[in-house]
DNA sequence: GACTTCATGGAATATTTATTCCTTTTAGTA
DNA sequence: TACTAAAAGGAATAAATATTCCATGAAGTC
């Protein structure tokens, strides 16, 4: 380090202050994102997505996984108003050093802090919906058989036509069905029953077509009415729901049981989300070996 | 490094293979503790303390902190087989790059390894978006911080409406906040920009308001134009996105960076879900408080 | 199309960092 | 206490690494 003023003979001063901590970089570094060069924009991207490598590389490796010369990563620093690259890195160094990998302590201490609790404050119900929703996905894990899962693809690949029926609680992974399913050229239509409409939305429903219905207890009249509709009109049908004892579950082709987590009292979405999730990028997938 | 091979001149030769992970160095040492000389004790202690720290700290830094001289740690080196301490040193940096307790990473590496993978099995899928699911929210856990949390959860007990706009992707998150925030008694309303509307559905926002914008790479045109204005509205403003890069960002009031799952590049949603419901349960708690 | 300005990469140079060698210190033994 | 052997620290030196400077090339302007 020869120099480490900041506004150096450079030109380009990046701010007056030179931030102090990651996060203020990395906000500045937003800021700027716009006036940055080609090159700088790389440097910056590469800061932003790999802090922990940053942290313990060599300028010259930094450089050549962030795609640019070194000379570069020297002129971003400067830009940002470090004296080099070095100072810059300093800021990743010493926030390992703060921020320690012992992440489990910190569970372990917002566990103690919540034993038996009245504690809602947002962090500590953040990690006991992370701790439900992890758990209940492991779960999901264990329950969900292939055979259910193969089955119900196959349904979803062989219907010409997809429809969705999930209301209120549901109505997310609904309409996640419907964008996802829609972008792997999948032609589907939600029956939301809005203005008491399911009938008219579930008319074409037929043998050719299949219905995915995601109802939760309590179970709501929409959903029933739809997928009763579907059993008369003779479409396939995969639902949704939390418990065998759901009333359509005889009805039903595929029946999928997804026990979400429950964190005082507010049932999550993740699990049965991520399940969506699966039925689509697998659908995808077979829809590609089909085409082939 | 003028020589790196093993059992060097310098006489003492811990083992006849040199280890190739920092727990087989670790059991080395733990083997021969009682052999070492006081100094050589002092540095087993500490590298067995501060994996982290060696990883990314200079020979004198470590030297001074473990309490001995530089060429010490070189003779550590030597007496375990290394040709000097920076091969030594490697072993730590491997680590954290294969091992690494940044979630982000082994995010990616979760993607690459399924990258070239065949398998595509639901059940394979399944299981996939499970691991990504569930890491991804170890992440979430990790990088939201209670000062964020609990600011904006101020900001929407404060607000006496509160609009929403997250469209395509993320719309699932945007309706998930609609019905929820529903159900606490918080007036809201959704900006879907349907028929291009959005200058339309967002004229009420105001400073009594607050907006919840999501908006995901590509950051679209409906959301960027709602917070811009919001912004001019002066309302506040709630941003979830996914890098501190959203052009958006520095418009913001509160801003969320949500680093999503991404396996065989479709991103989840759980993490941002699992955020929202975070704010809503919180808001609903604050409203409980300040009710009475 | 010529000119200017800025961005980029290469190479020389300065700086930092690691290693070796040698001297001093310490501990053990007769 | 004197001697020996091992260990530790200091300083020189080698290696690696970061930074600067400059030549080249690209983009924009008149």
């Amino acid at each position: 380090m020869r120099q480490s003023n900041a506004s150096s003979a450079t030109g380009q001063v990046g701010s007056l202050v030179l931030p102090k901590s990651v996060d203020a970089l990395h906000t500045l570094i937003a800021e700027q994102q716009e006036q940055l060069s080609a090159r700088l924009k790389l440097v910056s991207v590469y800061l932003v997505e790999h802090p922990q490598q940053v942290a313990f590389s060599t300028l010259a490796e930094i450089a050549k996984a962030a795609g640019v010369h070194a000379s570069t990563l020297v002129r971003f620093a400067n830009h940002f108003g470090f004296g080099g690259f070095s100072e810059l890195q300093k800021l990743y160094k010493n926030q390992l050093l703060e921020h320690p990998s012992n992440y489990r302590e910190r569970i372990s201490q917002l566990k103690k802090a919540s034993g038996n609790n009245q504690n809602t404050t947002p962090t500590h119900l953040l990690h006991e919906f992370i701790d439900g929703n992890q758990l209940a996905l492991s779960l999901l894990q264990q329950q969900i058989t292939p055979e259910l899962l193969d089955a119900s693809v196959e349904t979803l690949l062989k219907a010409n036509e997809v429809f969705i029926c999930g209301i209120r609680r549901v109505y997310p992974v609904a309409t996640f069905f419907n964008y996802t399913l829609s972008q792997m050229d999948v032609r589907c239509s939600l029956i939301d029953g809005q203005e008491s409409m399911q009938a008219e939305q579930g008319k074409w429903m037929n043998r050719e077509s299949a219905l995915i219905a995601i109802t939760f207890n309590p179970y709501g009249k929409i959903p029933r009415e739809t997928v009763e509709l579907a059993k008369k009109q003779g479409s396939k049908i995969i639902l949704i729901t939390d418990s065998e004892l759901c009333p359509l579950a005889p009805l039903v082709d595929h029946l999928f049981i997804v026990r979400e987590a429950e964190v005082r009292a507010f049932r999550s979405l993740n699990s049965t989300l991520c399940l969506a999730q699966t039925l689509c990028v697998a659908l995808g997938y077979r829809k590609q070996d089909v085409g082939k």
